[in-house]
DNA sequence: TTTTAGCACTCTCTCTTGTTGAGTGCCGAA
DNA sequence: TTCGGCACTCAACAAGAGAGAGTGCTAAAA
């Protein structure tokens, strides 16, 4: 892109930015008289015409056929959003409505669930955020209940107010009493440490056989391996108005809207995408095919991780047709993210 | 439609069947010569129309204009349904597939969800299945936790190896084994019993203040009445397959398959559709807008109660446009329901 | 009375044709 | 380098013609 910075000069990006803000909010191919008759333009839509040849032969636009004023392509996008674009400052009325609706939600969940509607309803795309990762929550408390046949029921409950439960089978039958002093013994040694943490210890502990530890304490700790250990729920996603995006033109080709409603409803492979933005420092955009994912291939993708006391825990986003207003989309995603962690603190 | 029955010859009706069917196999209105055509009819064009038109006065076949042959209204295919169709049995290949599939699952939510994936995967159809109600599910254990300011977190096991959590807010603070007695006295209080029995009996030992009743039965009554009365969950469905339905030309306008969708990812509206179906004895059909809800109304709904031991659970059903092919998709659902109610047994 | 063949009629669908308007590329002059 | 002028291209729209499918009606046959 760089090349491209030193090849253009500045009237042609004026006019590229013209032209794709144009674009953006018509819909419509723009041609070389509509941007001449831009206000404060001193130039004839001749001079346009030669310098949306330049921008034609570098890639950045497009005819969609001989007589039909020009499209940004993907790379116009790229470029557009990289060098170009002027971001507004999301507005303070939807700023405060963004924290109001966040706030008053009691629960991780709901909080989400709201940020995610709130990012949907606002730019009228879809919405998603990824679930906290449970890493950083830390642990608080656990207990086991014994059921039939050797099984025994561990719930682990994290400083996060979550609860989870799992079923495991132990090789030998603890009486109730066993498993409230493994328990015990857990809580004293875990606690106010984090599950990678706890993962760690345990392990530790396991390999060194010590004196000093007593039979309850070795079927404790073998017990936390098998609670802990496989402890890795499945990530989860939170998708909002996915339905927004029927209404676009240029999605609305059937085969491609089923893939997109299918990667939605599977989520594996969304989760995946938000994955690999989690590391990102901050806003991140992926425009058409750069996501590297099929179904979004005519679609873009803003995403910004979202962090909990400086860690980053989840990430959130939203998806809508490469012609979306990123301008308003991209500090309304990057603020959203803000607001969530604060949120999420609590 | 009795009366419809009697106004209407042999005759008639059999080229009402042939019709809807050509009609459901083809998606083509169907003309008098097509159906003159039909083996073993010895009849002409001219004489089909003169019953045609019959047909069409009854409101049972509609022409979509003047020269484009006759399609079934929703009050035809209704009288298909009710009183031609016949319905094949399942194909045995198929049957054992499902039950292959379904019984390979472990733990009620995969063998749901298998079962759901399965209605939609045989139909090309989406396939729904509700979670079976919590009702009928029988307590068998419940333990208490305490956490932070007087919070308790109460686990519920059910027989059927579910785990359900709620935290409570309690008045007074609770030790740990004052927690762990009154665990015991509900646990061999309740055992065994279904949730609704433990209602009841919880709403009976709250109302007679028993001599006998020391401080800690009190306090395990009151807990348990926090924890069981207010338990229940939403309900939830499982859909699958709802892409299926965009291939279908008859629904593909946008707008009705935005309302589709949404109603698909709301799905409030379609437990209680459901719901309303659990109470029916066998396979309920809803044609176009007689299941009352707008989105519906260019789609049929086929479903089935299930039941465990004797005792409806659950409903699950098929969802397409109102041209399906019911011969089929019926049977399929009335067995579907059966197997996943054994399935469910385990 | 019922069934049938024949026929005129209607309507959609497709193909063709012409027209319009938008927008381009190129060229020669300023 | 910029600009006006101009020929050219192409999509979009409209109008018209023809084919094909299917109907309703009628009058004759069964």
């Amino acid at each position: 892109m760089s090349i491209l910075n030193e090849e253009l000069n500045e009237r042609s990006r004026h006019l590229l930015k013209l032209l794709v803000e144009r674009y953006i909010s018509d819909g419509q191919p723009v041609g070389s008289a509509v941007l001449a008759r831009e206000k404060g333009l001193g130039i004839s839509s001749a001079t346009i015409r030669h310098v949306m040849a330049d921008l034609e032969d570098l890639g950045l636009i497009h005819s969609p056929h001989t007589s039909a004023g020009r499209v940004p392509t993907n790379s116009g996008y790229r470029f557009f959003v990289d060098s170009l674009l002027t971001v507004r400052r999301p507005e303070q009325k939807q700023l405060s409505e963004l924290k109001v609706h966040v706030e008053k939600e009691r629960g991780s969940n709901q909080i989400i669930t709201s940020a995610s509607q709130l990012l949907s309803g606002i730019t009228h795309l879809a919405g998603v955020v990824s679930l906290p990762k449970r890493e950083s929550a830390s642990f608080r408390q656990i207990d086991f209940m014994p059921l039939s046949k050797g099984k025994v029921l561990v719930v682990l409950v994290t400083n996060d107010d979550e609860v989870h439960n799992r079923v495991i089978q132990t090789s030998k039958e603890f009486t109730a009493s066993d498993l409230q002093s493994a328990a015990n013994y857990l809580n004293s040694l875990f606690v106010g440490h984090s599950l990678s943490q706890v993962a760690t210890m345990i392990a530790h502990e396991m390999a060194e056989t010590r004196q000093q530890m007593n039979q309850m304490m070795i079927d404790a700790i073998n017990l936390a391996h098998q609670s802990v250990n496989n402890a890795q729920e499945p990530e989860d996603i939170v998708l909002s108005g996915a339905t927004n995006l029927m209404d676009f033109q240029e999605l609305s080709d059937v085969n491609n809207m089923r893939h997109l409603f299918e990667a939605f409803s599977q989520k594996q492979d969304i989760i995946q995408l938000l994955d690999r933005c989690m590391n990102a420092d901050g806003v991140q955009i992926f425009i058409g095919e750069e996501s590297g994912y099929q179904p979004f291939g005519a679609c873009s993708l803003i995403t910004a991780p979202y962090a909990v006391d400086n860690q980053t825990v989840g990430v959130l986003g939203v998806i809508g047709p490469t012609r979306m207003p990123y301008d308003k989309v991209i500090p309304l995603v990057d603020v959203t993210a803000k607001v969530l962690g604060e949120a999420l603190k609590s």
